[in-house]
RNA sequence: AGACCCGUAGCUCAGUUGGUUAGAGCGCUACGUUGACAUCGUAGAGGUCAGCGGUUCAAGUCCGCUCGGGUCUACCA
């Protein structure tokens, strides 16, 4: 239509239309595939599938003959949602609902007073329904009215007695249109009432609409008869009213109900083997995620499934639609019906015109896909031999994990669950990873119908890199979170991509000088190195990939990119790689092999996200040989838990408490100080560390001072459970020293006088874990230490 | 109308089973660096965790209500 063909139906006919959407079908399969390529997915592209390939179209018609067998998929007229402009039904699935500023009609109907928002379609009422409790109207139920419409036809309608009319709402009276309302054919079908459709396919009033008003469209003609009953006297109010309108997803036009004979899947008909008992579609639906054999994340999302399952009612699947899988379904005369997954043998077969719910193929899919296709070609094998006698059905059935965004849960989601519990017996999948949506810098949600909201990742990729817009979309972003994909957000990310680059190019040069090349490779990762530095990383390694394992197995992959990205920016960039240019650590072959056991850690870990840069600084630096999207996950080595740790731990607060002291003291930058170190605990690592140290925070050397012992006079010091540190001040500045020991003992107070008021609460020490009371316990004497080391030193300040 | 989600630093968001002093990125301030760093480093400012009530020794976290924002579902004539 767009290329300016009004009716492309028409003038092409289905063959030539159908031959059409295959070449446009070929162009956006080849977009997908690039994108996805492009995105670095590591697909098994050998199993690549398209739900119109003919094993898929096998597996379709399959499951369609069965459930026909079996009574699940049915052929009635009933109301459906007529979309006029596409002349197609659409699911309920499809429609979407828009609020519409409308007219609230109260009309004048023999005995009766009826509220309606859409007067033209009174024109084919045949009943009145009210509640058979309702007094008001008790005196009139069974009795026949005629009703002389102006200009229009003269209907008789019959009063029923209906449950589920509500005497609350309105008059209590329901005017009851059987051929334009679902709840109204729904009524006629229990009372056995005539239908009268007024409303054609085209959208415009029928004949039996009356003359007058035959031909007009239904907005012409609402307005047209409002008018023709003010005249007679029979408009007895109008209202202005807020109406919900249904219209169609796809072109956004309104829906009419109609009534028309489709084909359905019987959702509530007992009629599916499940666990030694029959049950209806919808029982299955609710046992697979009831029962836990399907389990649904985020949690929430399992709420929202049910209730959906809670309002489904019969899915209507046949689409007069051209493009889709055909509806396996062949007639011959007006007697003869055939249904199969072959055409029947004989002469004079016609096969139904009309196309499936495309969700209907792609609720297959977890299995469909797994058929072999050659299998599938033999049209004497059963679905059941299909699937018993396809190798990748047999081992990749269930799924483990479907992973997709929540807004699909109903179309895709659930309708697998449906289908393939019926076809196979088994569920999909085991575990439903729901993720959220892309939103624009606006929190518009990225959609295909805005084009303004959606991201093409090859334009990014161009721009940023793939690996950018990965993290982009996960770092720092919880289950089943939308994401708003800004600017700002890529900035971090891609900060992080280059900080990777550059250290491992250090790492690269600090190995180099170290060990020849050649003997690189065989730097096997350390039992046990001397120095704790190079101990403290390795458990830093260890405990890291625990932490993200963790994260992963909760499917909390955010989380866990933010882990290695903290660990390996605080505590490899910035601590290790400075730590590692002093002696004796430089120029150690341990330090090597840490380096090379670190750089393939941390390029594993990241390479889930950002697979391109991992992959060529691991083909540079770590192997030319292999890929790392083949190496093996890291483990985490018992063996790399060492004590030293906390050591190591409480060096880097010394370090940062130093260059606190630094620039409070407002010190030349670029000066070197004297540091006098007294270590509480600790005592050989710290002095291990003393070259360290005073790199760190430009000391000339660290002075190591006993317990106990004095502190020099002219200096700061900062104070810590496990250590005193004094920075010489030459011209000593006693005013910012004061300050500066007088804030830390305010803060320290206030933290002792909580922890105090909370080991004084009876309830806590005694209703309280033991754990948490012992860490209150220790806290608070590490408090009370720190607070007499500044109060002695403020005493000394004070002369 | 119903269901669900969200409300935490200027902005975008983390915060696992309730447990010390609530975190990150971006932005901001000051200083420094250009011998891994398409910059980076160091230090810092910034939060009554929407509000009210409850449960608990203990609540950002659990429960109820209210107010805001959003999404989905719906056959009110």
């Amino acid at each position: 239509q767009e290329a300016g063909m009004p009716d492309p139906r028409h003038e092409l006919g289905r063959d030539k239309l159908v031959e059409k959407i295959i070449d446009f079908v070929g162009e956006s399969r080849d977009t997908i595939r690039r994108q996805i390529r492009a995105m670095g997915s590591s697909c098994d592209w050998s199993r690549e599938r398209y739900t119109m390939d003919p094993q898929l179209n096998r597996c379709v018609n399959g499951v369609f003959a069965r459930m026909f067998r079996d009574g699940l998929i049915y052929r009635a007229p009933r109301i459906v949602n007529w979309d006029p402009h596409l002349q197609t039904t659409v699911s309920d699935d499809e429609i979407e609902h828009q609020e519409r500023h409308a007219k609230f009609y109260t009309i004048k109907y023999g005995p009766f007073l009826v509220g309606t928002s859409r007067p033209e379609t009174k024109l084919g009422d045949t009943a009145v329904a009210v509640h058979p409790d309702d007094e008001r109207y008790r005196e009139h139920i069974g009795k026949v009215y005629e009703v002389q419409w102006p200009k229009g036809p003269k209907i008789s309608v019959r009063v029923v007695a209906d449950e589920e009319v509500d005497p609350e709402t309105g008059t209590g009276a329901l005017g009851v249109t059987p051929a334009h309302s679902a709840v109204d054919f729904d009524i006629a079908e229990r009372h056995d009432l005539p239908l009268i459709q007024v409303i054609g396919e085209d959208g415009r009033m029928t004949e039996a609409a009356g003359e007058h008003y035959a031909g007009m469209t239904v907005e012409e003609c609402r307005e047209a008869f409002a008018a023709e009953l003010e005249a007679a006297g029979l408009m007895v109010e109008v209202k202005d009213y807020v109406q919900q309108t249904s219209i169609c997803y796809r072109s956004k036009k309104p829906i009419e109900p109609l009534p028309k004979p489709q084909w359905f899947i019987a959702v509530d008909k007992p009629a599916v083997p499940w666990k030694g008992r029959r049950l209806s579609l919808k029982q299955v639906l609710r046992d697979a995620v009831a029962s836990g054999d399907i389990r649904i994340l985020p949690d929430h999302q399992e709420k929202t499934y049910f209730h959906w399952i809670d309002n489904l009612r019969d899915w209507c699947i046949s689409r007069q639609i051209w493009w889709g899988h055909r509806v396996p379904v062949y007639y011959r005369g007006e007697e003869d019906m055939y249904v199969g997954h072959e055409p029947p043998v004989g002469d004079g077969w016609a096969q139904d015109e009309d196309t499936l719910d495309t969700w209907f193929s792609s609720a297959l899919w977890t299995w469909s896909t797994l058929i072999d296709p050659e299998l599938a070609k033999d049209p004497s094998k059963s679905l059941r031999e299909l699937l018993a006698e396809s190798p990748d059905y047999r081992k990749f059935h269930p799924t483990a994990v479907m992973e997709t965004g929540y807004d699909i849960l109903f179309f895709w989601v659930a309708r697998m669950i449906l289908m393939t519990t019926y076809a196979t017996g088994e569920v999909p999948f085991r575990t439903v990873y729901l993720h959220g949506l892309i939103l624009d810098k606006d929190g518009d949600k990225m959609s295909k119908s805005k084009p303004e909201t959606a991201v093409d990742p090859t334009e990014v990729i161009q721009e940023s890199g793939a690996d950018i817009l990965r993290l982009s979309m996960m770092l720092g972003n919880a289950p089943g979170q939308d994401l708003k994909l800004t600017p700002e957000r890529m900035t971090g990310c891609q900060r992080l991509v280059t900080k990777i680059w550059n250290a491992s190019k250090l790492i690269d040069v600090t190995v180099g000088r170290i060990v020849d090349a050649g003997v690189r490779s065989a730097l096997a990762v350390p039992e046990a190195p001397e120095h704790p530095v190079n101990r403290w990383m390795l458990d830093r390694l260890r405990e890291l990939i625990v932490r993200v394992d963790g994260r992963f197995a909760a499917y909390a992959f955010g989380d866990a990119a933010e882990q290695i990205r903290q660990s390996f920016w605080n505590e490899l960039c910035d601590f290790y790689l400075e730590a590692i240019k002093v002696e004796p650590l430089s120029g150690s072959r341990e330090t090597a092999a840490v380096l090379m056991h670190a750089l393939r850690t941390y390029l594993k870990l990241f390479h889930p996200y950002m697979p391109f840069v991992t992959e060529h600084l691991w083909g540079e630096l770590v192997d030319g040989e292999s890929m790392l999207l083949h190496a093996q996950w890291p483990e985490a080595p018992a063996a790399h838990d060492f004590a030293e740790t906390e050591a190591v731990d409480a060096v880097v607060r010394l370090v940062a408490a130093v260059r606190g002291v630094r620039a409070e003291q407002n010190l030349e930058p670029g000066a070197q100080i004297e540091l006098a170190v007294e270590a509480t605990s600790h005592q050989a690592v710290f002095e291990a560390c003393g070259p360290i140290i005073a790199r760190l925070v430009r000391a000339s050397e660290v002075q190591w001072i006993d317990a106990g012992a004095d502190e020099p006079a002219n200096a700061s010091l900062a104070v810590d459970p496990d250590f005193k540190a004094a920075v010489s001040l030459g011209e000593a500045d006693r005013q910012a020293e004061r300050q500066r020991l007088e804030k830390q003992l305010a803060h320290t107070e206030k933290r002792l006088a909580g922890l105090e008021k909370q080991l004084a609460n009876e309830n806590f020490v005694t209703r309280a874990k033991p754990e948490a009371v012992e860490n209150v316990r220790r806290n608070a004497e590490d408090a009370r230490a720190t607070l007499e080391s500044v109060r002695e030193r403020l005493a000394a300040l004070g002369a």
